[in-house]
DNA sequence: TGGTTCACG
DNA sequence: ACGTACGTGAACCAG
């Protein structure tokens, strides 16, 4: 078979690839900052063109430096001249499109005063007379003139992986002209993109009609006095310079002077091993999970042996469960489920175990009660890895156990770390420290496909490869939070606060499920009744949750003013509908039946869905691990969202009662903690001074805004205002937003903010800083250490970068605000122990923490609650703490 | 699965 | 010129 040679036009492909992925310019970007679009299409057309095509000699060709410095940059100056400066965020991919290539098995090549044409055309006629089939890609047109019968050019038509073939026989076909004539077709109509200009008003057709007639240039010279008069004959004739000049500029050399032999560019493959750490640097997931997904199928090798550790596992019985007590004081203990709710999902086996002594595994739940394996897991002093603290200690529970000397907890810790891409699974977050295992989707299979395999062997075996992942992770993981000077936030808030909330998931809290049911009945008949008023004002039966249906209905059937469109089509959102009510009655109707539709449907059926039917309890799962800034989230249910500024919902609340009779329902709640962290991180010393002063902080805005003397009456309409600008502070305020909520014009709003800022210029001068230090390390803090990364503040896109500028002055503000109240968990719950209180902390709702506890408790815990809160840390301005009590929920207000 | 809407801080 | 307020979760529709 013939041999192949493969030359690629590196510049020119490169260059198609980072504007094919020009619009996600933005979104590629990886952990340390850099563009990969083009590197991404790159790789796309290494993967789809190049590694299929097994190529016997492969070299991708580079231009080094502008073009400038070859002879067609002293033949023609303004060769090249005109072209846009090559964009900063390409030029920072080049060194890795040149170590892709490498690792993909081909050789790079470029030479000082050679275009990567030359070259290519120099190897390509090398190749020939060698007797290989040459193919040529590239992106730029010009090379088809190299094309030959043996020589095949291939051009990129859409993106890097679409390619038109030309051959001289395609080329006959398509422009009637030999590959030699496109040379000649480009001295008569130069070349715009090089600067190079051929014969005045000559373009494609004229040159062609030109060609077909005189073959080329130096025949249309040699006879050019027989054509008849023209103004194009006169063009000839005065340009002739020009077009032998355009025609030496449009030649390829074909025999330049290389330095590489053609047998040392031969095509050596892929390098995975290596490629996987290029892609790793690179963050490049899905490439990373083919060639997982390849290794596993066998069809390539390695992988297994230099990244997975090889982990031996031995399957725990009753009969040999004395080795364990051999394991020593430090292990990795993990106990599987069959999903995320760890309050009810089945335990599939568990792990324990550490490199030096083994790892102990079994499906068999029933030994952990055994002396041999509690003694174990109740021992503080045996030091404990886990992932996912607070589903161990839960899942211990569940058994009768109290796990104990939990140690390192890598799910916290990776959160910690970084916050991005955080999808809570073990193989994903390890592969940020170089250690690999297979993820549980590889083990169990995705959504309904779970199941555990039949193999006993193989679960087995992947919990002792997570047992060995968290003993390995543990060093790594530790230093770099030493090297974020995280430490005290990872072993004095984070890991701590895992225990608390442990203790309140399973605690959970009792639902009154009959009054609840009750008020569903009565909403169901409201809902009818108010859908029957809306089908008759409508005319006709139509879904009312459909946005689609009831946009056509509206703005389309009744022709209502079109005041705001969505992606998809028009929008229907409460503040739409609230302008258009005064003009049709349906719309109020609308409204009231969105309200009890929502209450219905996701506070009424919805909590009614979770309660636990052993305990009439609902046991939220509070997500430790996931939000942005460090505040909790909560679901199954969402419990920091039960209805609250509405009446009707508030109603909602009676629901949640006590667990124990003559019990109540106690809430503490920070106040104005956002803006008091405010205060203090930016020192700004009129606000702080408001604080001090115990001023209502609204009213003292707005006295400093609307420039009134201390101690004048406020009116409503100024606190309202004053309130939406301390707002718009705290979320990083633009006039823009400011205007649009306040519904005053960009230009009002940004002379409230000009004055804000005057009157507490440190919150001003913060601003600025805060963005400016996020633009310089990347990432932004809280008062604990907690840190966001925020790539796209270096966006050139406006809305990205905006968006990063906003994010970064308002997760200090909330972050740090997250990290109060837990650190105030922690206290009370210690407290709560301390004084032998019999209360118990139920929930968080960010900036309030509720509890039950018995009557005769309230007044102690009130007054203990109040204080533990207000002197969590210290800050520059004093903390207030408000509470509340009552029979349920609702009336602790 | 993504988009829209709406509940909370 | 650009065109958004910060952080969440659940229900529902439509493709």
């Amino acid at each position: 078979m013939t041999k192949k040679l493969l030359l690629i036009d590196g510049n020119s492909l490169a260059f198609r690839a980072f504007y094919a992925m020009y619009q996600q310019l933005d979104r590629m970007i990886s952990h340390n900052g850099l563009h990969t679009n083009a590197l991404v299409a790159f790789n796309n057309f290494l993967d789809q063109i190049v590694d299929p095509m097994q190529p016997d000699l492969a070299l991708v060709a580079w231009d080094a430096g502008s073009g400038k410095d070859t002879y067609r940059g002293q033949l023609f100056p303004e060769y090249k001249d005109g072209r846009s400066k090559t964009p900063s965020e390409f030029k920072e991919q080049f060194p890795y499109l040149r170590e892709m290539v490498a690792l993909h098995g081909l050789r790079n090549y470029e030479k000082i005063g050679l275009e990567a044409d030359d070259i290519i055309g120099t190897y390509s006629r090398m190749g020939e007379a060698a007797g290989y089939s040459v193919t040529i890609i590239t992106g730029d047109q010009d090379l088809i003139q190299l094309a030959t019968d043996n020589i095949t050019v291939n051009v990129t038509k859409k993106g890097v992986t679409e390619l038109e073939r030309y051959t001289p026989a395609y080329i006959m076909e398509k422009y009637g002209l030999t590959p030699q004539q496109i040379i000649e077709k480009k001295a008569l109509t130069g070349d715009t993109s090089d600067n190079y200009p051929g014969v005045t008003k000559v373009g494609e057709k004229t040159a062609l009609k030109l060609l077909a007639e005189y073959e080329n240039i130096d025949n249309l010279y040699a006879n050019i006095e027989d054509m008849k008069k023209s103004k194009m004959k006169e063009n000839l004739i005065n340009d002739r310079e020009s077009a032998f000049r355009a025609r030496k500029l449009a030649t390829i050399s074909t025999d330049a002077t290389l330095d590489l032999p053609l047998q040392e560019i031969e095509y050596r493959g892929i390098d995975y091993d290596k490629l996987v750490l290029f892609y790793q640097d690179l963050d490049f997931k899905q490439q990373l999970a083919k060639i997982k997904a390849l290794r596993k199928s066998g069809q390539i090798a390695g992988g297994d042996e230099q990244n997975e550790t090889q982990v031996h596992v031995v399957t725990l019985t009753d009969t040999n469960l004395r080795a364990v007590t051999m394991l020593g004081k430090k292990v990795a203990v993990h106990i599987e489920t069959t999903g995320d709710n760890y309050h009810i999902d089945e335990m599939i086996g568990f792990v324990i175990g550490n490199p030096e002594v083994g790892y102990y595994a079994s499906r068999d739940m029933t030994l952990l009660q055994t002396t041999e394996l509690k003694s174990i897991i109740e021992d503080e002093n045996v030091v404990k890895n886990v992932f996912n603290v607070k589903a161990q200690l839960i899942l211990f529970k569940r058994l009768g156990l109290q796990l104990k000397g939990t140690y390192f907890d890598f799910l916290l810790a990776a959160y910690l770390l970084d916050t991005t891409d955080n999808d809570n699974e073990l193989s994903t977050l390890a592969q940020r420290f170089d250690v690999y295992m297979s993820s549980d989707d590889e083990i169990y299979g995705k959504g309904a496909k779970f199941a555990v395999p039949d193999d006993e062997g193989r679960v087995l075996m992947h919990l002792a490869h997570k047992a060995d992942t968290l003993m390995q992770l543990e060093l790594p993981a530790l230093a770099a939070l030493k090297a974020h000077e995280q430490m005290h936030l990872y072993t004095e808030i984070e890991l701590p606060l895992a225990h608390v909330l442990a203790d309140m998931e399973y605690q959970g809290i009792r639902i009154n499920q009959t009054r609840l049911y009750d008020m569903g009945v009565d909403l169901q008949g409201r809902i009818h009744t108010i859908e029957d008023a809306i089908y008759i004002e409508a005319g006709e039966k139509f879904n009312i949750n459909s946005p689609k249906q009831l946009g056509i209905l509206l703005f389309e059937k009744m022709g209502l003013p079109v005041i705001k469109k969505t992606k998809t089509g028009y929008s229907t959102a409460v503040d739409v509908l609230e302008k258009l009510a005064s003009q049709a009655p349906i719309v109020d109707h609308i409204l009231q039946y969105r309200q009890l539709a929502k209450l219905k449907s996701t506070y009424i059926d919805g909590m009614l869905s979770v309660v636990y039917p052993q305990d009439s309890k609902i046991h939220t799962r509070f997500l430790q691990t996931l939000t942005q800034t460090g505040r909790l989230s909560s679901v199954d249910p969402n419990l920091q969202n039960i209805p609250m500024r509405t009446e009707e919902g508030r109603l909602i609340r009676k629901a949640f009662v006590p667990s124990e009779p003559n019990w109540q329902i106690f809430g503490a709640d920070y106040s104005q903690i956002e803006l008091r962290v405010l205060a203090h991180i930016t020192g700004d010393k009129n606000m702080q001074k408001a604080f001090l002063n115990g001023e209502d902080i609204h009213a003292e805005t707005a006295r400093a805004v609307f420039g009134l003397a201390d101690d004048t009456p406020v009116d409503a309409n100024m606190r309202r205002t004053a309130k939406a600008v301390n707002f718009g502070i705290v979320y990083g305020i633009s006039d823009f937003g400011l205007a649009n909520n306040l519904g005053i014009s960009r230009a009002e709003a940004k002379q409230f903010i000009d004055t804000y800022f005057k009157e507490f210029p440190q919150i001003h001068e913060w601003m600025d800083k805060i963005k400016q230090s996020a633009h310089e390390l990347g990432f932004v803090e809280t008062i604990a250490k907690r840190r966001r990364y925020l790539p796209n503040i270096q966006s050139k896109n406006f809305n990205l970068r905006s968006f990063a500028e906003r994010t970064a002055m308002n997760s200090p503000i909330q972050g740090s605000a997250a990290d109060i109240i837990k650190i105030a968990m922690i206290k009370v719950n210690s407290a709560l122990k301390e004084n032998n209180l019999q209360a118990r902390m139920l929930l968080q709702v960010h900036d309030e923490l509720i509890f039950e506890a018995p009557s005769n408790e309230i007044s102690e815990l009130s007054e203990l609650v109040t204080s533990v809160m207000d002197s969590a840390v210290s800050l520059d301005v004093p903390m207030k703490v408000d509470n509340h009590y009552g029979d349920t929920w609702y009336d602790a207000k």
